[in-house]
DNA sequence: AGCACGCCGACT
DNA sequence: GTCGGCGTGCTC
C-alpha cells in the first residue's frame, strides 16, 4: 500500500505521531520522529517506544501530525518496525466504534484484536523454530548472537535480549528473524489443534495404465501374497478410492508386511488426508451441487432483499442446507474480486465445515480461532492484509482481521451467546460488530440460525433487517420426535430409577440394541453440586466466591467453579460437627455413575469442561465416540453445540428445569434454542430420532413450543414478555459491575456511583444489587442496571454521562481501589 | 497495566 | 535504626 502521508510532509517537518499502545489506557500518546525517519511513518505501523521508567512496547501508529504537544516535551520512537501498514484505516475506524460503544480503551481494543505475535513487549518470550532450517552464514553478527544464545537457553525474553545486545531497539532485528521463520513468539498455551488425518493408500501412478498393471502383476510372480494384495487392491477401488490398510489386509488375507513391501518398492503410495471428526450433515461434498428448490427460492429472496437491506436475517432450520447457500453467496463476492468473512462459533468451526470450505475455496481460504496458535494467527492476518486469503472462516475474533474490501458477511448461528465477550474488555458482541463492520466496508451482512435470538428475529419483523425463511429440511431427513417426561408423575408410578425414567432407560436399551448411539444432557457438571448439612443447614462454600462447592468424584475434592479453589470434602459438618452431610443436585458425573449402576454393560463416555481438559482432550473423546468406542456420551452445552454424529439416535435430556428456571430475562429463549439444537443432534438422517426431555414441568410453555417447534409462537411470547419488564429488544441494557474486596466500600462505592446516575437518568437506574454470584475471587460485586429506552434520550448520550460520572468517581478519594467495569448489552 | 515514590510496622 | 508492606499517581 502507498503511503499516502509521505507526500503532505516535507522533509524538513518535525512530525509527531499519536500511538495506541497495548494497555488500558484511555487515551493515545504523542511521540516524535527523528527527521530522516519521516519517510517511513505511516498510519498502521508499529513503532517501538518507551513508555514510563523503562519498559518498552511495540506501540501503533494512529496518526501524524506537525503539532507538538504544548505541556510537555514528546520522547523519540525508539524504532519503526514495520515498512508497510498492518492495520489498515477501516480497521481503525473500527477500533474507534468498539472503544465508544462498549466503553472502553482503544488500547484494550488493540489487546483483542491483534494477535500476541504482533504485539512485541519487554516481557515477550522468543523461542527457536524447530521447523526451519537456515543458512547461518546469512546470519548478521547480532542475529548470529541471539540464535546462539536462544539454542543454549532455549527461551528467551525481549529484554533478556536487550542485555544480550546491550542495545534498546532490538524489535527490528526480531521482526527480521521472526519473518525470516528463524524464531517464533512464545505464548503460555502451546496446544495446538491438530486435523485428524487418515492414511490411505493409492496405486503409483507409473502403474495407472492396463499394461503396466500387467506388468506389475507379472514381475510380482515370486511374491504370491504381494500379487493378492495388488488384486485385492484393484477389486476394491472400484469401489471407492478410500482404501486403508486394515480394509486391503481384509480383501486379500496376507499380512501387513506384504503391503510394507509394496509401499518401499514403490507400487503404493500413501496419501494423509484430513478427515473429519464428524460425521456430517447428510450432504454431498460436491464443489458443482445443485441448490434444490427451496434452496433456490432461500437464495433468490436473499439477492433480493440485499438490494435495499444491510443485513438480512436467514431463518432456517437445521439440516435445511444452509451452508450451500453460503458458499454461493461468498463465490460471489470472490467473483467480484472482493473477499468474505464467515462467522462460526468456536465450537461450530469444526473440522468438516473447515473442509468443505477448503473444497470450494482453496488456497483462498483462512481459519482463524483460538485452538490456533498464536504464530498461525499471526500468519493468518498477514495474507488477510496481502488479500491472499480472500474468504475467511473464523471465530468471534475474526471481526479484527485486516479486510481491504470485504463483498460479504456471514454470521452463522447468530443466536450464540459465546459471539459476545464478557472478559476482558472490550466486551463486544461479533454479531453486532459484524454488521458495523459491514457499514463500514459498504458490504451486505447476512445472519443465519435455526432459532434466531429474539432481538435479530424482532429487527427482521420490523423491517429493519431483510427477512428469509428456509423451514424445510434438506433430502430426506427427518424431524426427530420430542417427547416430554414427566418426573413426578413417573416418581408416583414408581417409574424414576435414580436421575432416569422408564421411558428413557428403555429408548437407552433399545438404541443400544440396534447399535446407535445416545447423547444423554445435564447443564451441570462435577458429581454432586452441593454439599448441606442434615441438621443444622450448613452448605459447604467456597472460601472467595459466594458459591457452594461442587463436589468432584475424579479427584475426590470439592472444588468451586468460579476461583478454581478446592478442599478436601466433609465428613462432619465444621459449624455443629454432625455427621450428617447431605448431598444435593447432581452433576455429569454423577448421571454417568447412576447409569453405569443401573446398565452396567453398556459403554458410557463423559463430555465436559473436566474430561477434556489436557491436550487433544476434547477431541479424543469426539472421535472415541464417533468411532463408537462408547454408546453413551453424557455432557453439559458441549454436546448440544455444533457436533453431528451419524449413528445418534437418542437424545437425553436429563433435567429440564434448571436451563429453564435459570434467573436471567433471556432464560426462556436460551431454553428453547438449547433444547431445539439439542434436538436437531439426532435424526440428521432419514430415519428421524427420539428426543426424550425429563423435567419437574412437563406443562411448561417453553417445552410445550419445543416440542411443536414453534419458534413463532416462543418468539411471541417472549417479545411480549420484553415489552411488558422493559428489556430488549424494546430498551438497552447497560450493566456496571462496582469490585473491591471489602464489602463495605463495595457497598458504598457502588451507592455513590448509583445515585450519581440517578440525578441525571432517574429511575432508568436499578440497583445497585448483589448479582448472582455477588463474591469472586475474594471480590465483592455490586452491580448497577440501566435500561434506557429508545426514545427520549440518545444512548451517545447516556454513555457520555456515565463516562462522566465515572471521571469524577474516579477523582473521589473514598473509592480508591475500587474496580468499575461497564458492560454494553451484557446478554 | 507496570513501576516508582512514599509513608508506617517487624527485624538485624 | 533499616527492610519492605502496598496505597497512589503517572506514563507522551
Amino acid at each position: 500500500m502507498s503511503n499516502p502521508q509521505s507526500t503532505i510532509f516535507s522533509e524538513r517537518d518535525t512530525l509527531f505521531v499519536d500511538v495506541v499502545l497495548p494497555l488500558a489506557l484511555a487515551r493515545t500518546y504523542t511521540y516524535r520522529i527523528p527527521a530522516d525517519w519521516n519517510d517511513r511513518v505511516q498510519l498502521g505501523v508499529r513503532v517501538i517506544v518507551q513508555f514510563g521508567r523503562n519498559k518498552i512496547y511495540s506501540a501503533l501508529v494512529k496518526s501524524i501530525s506537525r503539532e507538538a504537544p504544548k505541556h510537555y516535551e514528546a520522547k523519540y520512537i525508539l524504532d519503526i518496525i514495520d515498512e508497510h501498514p498492518i492495520v489498515n484505516l477501516a480497521q481503525f475506524k473500527l477500533w474507534d466504534w468498539l472503544a465508544d460503544y462498549y466503553m472502553c480503551s482503544l488500547g484494550e481494543v488493540m489487546q483483542a484484536a491483534l494477535p500476541a505475535a504482533l504485539k512485541l513487549a519487554s516481557e515477550t518470550k522468543v523461542v527457536p523454530s524447530i521447523a526451519n532450517e537456515f543458512n547461518r552464514s546469512t546470519l548478521s553478527d547480532k542475529e548470529y548472537l541471539i540464535i546462539e544464545a536462544l539454542e543454549v537457553a532455549g527461551e528467551l525474553k525481549v529484554n533478556d535480549i536487550v542485555k544480550l545486545l546491550g542495545q534498546k531497539t532490538v524489535f527490528p532485528i526480531l521482526k527480521q528473524l521472526f519473518d525470516k521463520g528463524i524464531v517464533l513468539i512464545s505464548e503460555e498455551i502451546t496446544e495446538r489443534y491438530k486435523p485428524k488425518t487418515k492414511a490411505f493408500l493409492r496405486l503409483a501412478p507409473d502403474f495407472k495404465n492396463e499394461d503396466a498393471k500387467r506388468a506389475l502383476l507379472d514381475s510380482l510372480n515370486r511374491a504370491p501374497k504381494q500379487q493378492d494384495a495388488v488384486l485385492a487392491f484393484m477389486q476394491l477401488v472400484k469401489k471407492t478410492e478410500e482404501i486403508t490398510r486394515p480394509m486391503l489386509t481384509e480383501a486379500s488375507g496376507c499380512g501387513n508386511g506384504a503391503i510394507t513391501a509394496l509401499i518401499d518398492k514403490g507400487v503404493f503410495e500413501i496419501r494423509e488426508k484430513v478427515v473429519s471428526r464428524f460425521q456430517g450433515e447428510d450432504i454431498e461434498l460436491d464443489a458443482n451441487f445443485q441448490f434444490n428448490e427451496n434452496q433456490q427460492r432461500a437464495y433468490d429472496e436473499i439477492k433480493k432483499s440485499f438490494e435495499d437491506k444491510e443485513v438480512t436475517l436467514l431463518h432456517g432450520v437445521t439440516a435445511s442446507g444452509k451452508t450451500q447457500i453460503y458458499i454461493r453467496l461468498i463465490e460471489q463476492a470472490v467473483a467480484a474480486g472482493k473477499s468474505a468473512l464467515y462467522l462460526l462459533p468456536e465450537i461450530a468451526l469444526t473440522a468438516q465445515i473447515t473442509a468443505r470450505l477448503k473444497l470450494h475455496f482453496g488456497d483462498k481460504l483462512g481459519v482463524y480461532h483460538s485452538k490456533f496458535n498464536d504464530n498461525e494467527r499471526a500468519e493468518v492476518w498477514h495474507k488477510v492484509m496481502k488479500n491472499e486469503f480472500q474468504v475467511v472462516i473464523g471465530a468471534r475474533s475474526s471481526v479484527f482481521l485486516p479486510f481491504q474490501d470485504l463483498g460479504i458477511i456471514i454470521v452463522d448461528e447468530e443466536h450464540e451467546n459465546s459471539y459476545k465477550q464478557f472478559d476482558p474488555a472490550p466486551r463486544y458482541h461479533a454479531r453486532d460488530t459484524a454488521i458495523y463492520l459491514g457499514f463500514l466496508h459498504q458490504t451486505k451482512v447476512l445472519l443465519g440460525s435455526a432459532t434466531p435470538s429474539l432481538e435479530s428475529y424482532y429487527n427482521a419483523k420490523a423491517k429493519k433487517y431483510g427477512f428469509v425463511q428456509l423451514l424445510e429440511r434438506y433430502g430426506n431427513a427427518q424431524l426427530p420426535s420430542i417427547e416430554l417426561v414427566n418426573i413426578p408423575e413417573e416418581g408416583r408410578k414408581e417409574n424414576m430409577f435414580s436421575y432416569f425414567s422408564g421411558t428413557l432407560l428403555k429408548a437407552i436399551d433399545e438404541a443400544v440394541k440396534n447399535k446407535e448411539q445416545i447423547i444423554l444432557f445435564q447443564n451441570r457438571r462435577g458429581h454432586t453440586t452441593m454439599i448441606q448439612c442434615n441438621t443444622c443447614g450448613f452448605v459447604a462454600k467456597c472460601v472467595n466466591c459466594d458459591v457452594s462447592l461442587t463436589y468432584h468424584k475424579s479427584s475426590n475434592m470439592m472444588h468451586c467453579h468460579y476461583c478454581g479453589h478446592v478442599e478436601p470434602p466433609l465428613r462432619v459438618c465444621p459449624a455443629c460437627g454432625m455427621p450428617h452431610i447431605e448431598s444435593k443436585g447432581f452433576g455429569t458425573e454423577r448421571v454417568e455413575e447412576e447409569l453405569e449402576l443401573l446398565m452396567p454393560e453398556i459403554r458410557i463416555g463423559r463430555l465436559d469442561l473436566d474430561s477434556t481438559k489436557g491436550k487433544y482432550g476434547f477431541d479424543k473423546i469426539i472421535t472415541a465416540f464417533d468411532e463408537h468406542e462408547f454408546d453413551v456420551l453424557i455432557g453439559t452445552q458441549m454436546v448440544a453445540k455444533g457436533l453431528d454424529f451419524g449413528r445418534v439416535s437418542l437424545i437425553g435430556v436429563i433435567n429440564a428445569d434448571t436451563i429453564i428456571n435459570f434467573p436471567d430475562f433471556r432464560s426462556y429463549e436460551r431454553a428453547f434454542s438449547l433444547f431445539s439444537q439439542v434436538a436437531g443432534r439426532a435424526g440428521r438422517r432419514e430415519a428421524g430420532g427420539r428426543v426424550i426431555i425429563q423435567s419437574y414441568t412437563t406443562k411448561h410453555r417453553v417445552l410445550e413450543q419445543v416440542v411443536n417447534n414453534d419458534y413463532d409462537d416462543m418468539f411471541m411470547t417472549e417479545i411480549t414478555e420484553r415489552k411488558n419488564y422493559l428489556y430488549p429488544p424494546f430498551y438497552r441494557l447497560i450493566r456496571i459491575d462496582i469490585k473491591h474486596a471489602d464489602f463495605q466500600k463495595c457497598y458504598d462505592s457502588a451507592n455513590r456511583f448509583a445515585s450519581a446516575l440517578r440525578q441525571q437518568l432517574g429511575a432508568r437506574v436499578l440497583g445497585p444489587e448483589p448479582p448472582l454470584v455477588s463474591r469472586v475471587r475474594n471480590n465483592f460485586i455490586q452491580t448497577i442496571t440501566l435500561k434506557i429506552e429508545r426514545t427520549n434520550i440518545s444512548i451517545a448520550k447516556v454513555k457520555e454521562l456515565i463516562r462522566s460520572v465515572l471521571l469524577d468517581f474516579e477523582i473521589d478519594k473514598s473509592n480508591t481501589g475500587v474496580r468499575v467495569q461497564v458492560d454494553v448489552d451484557p446478554y
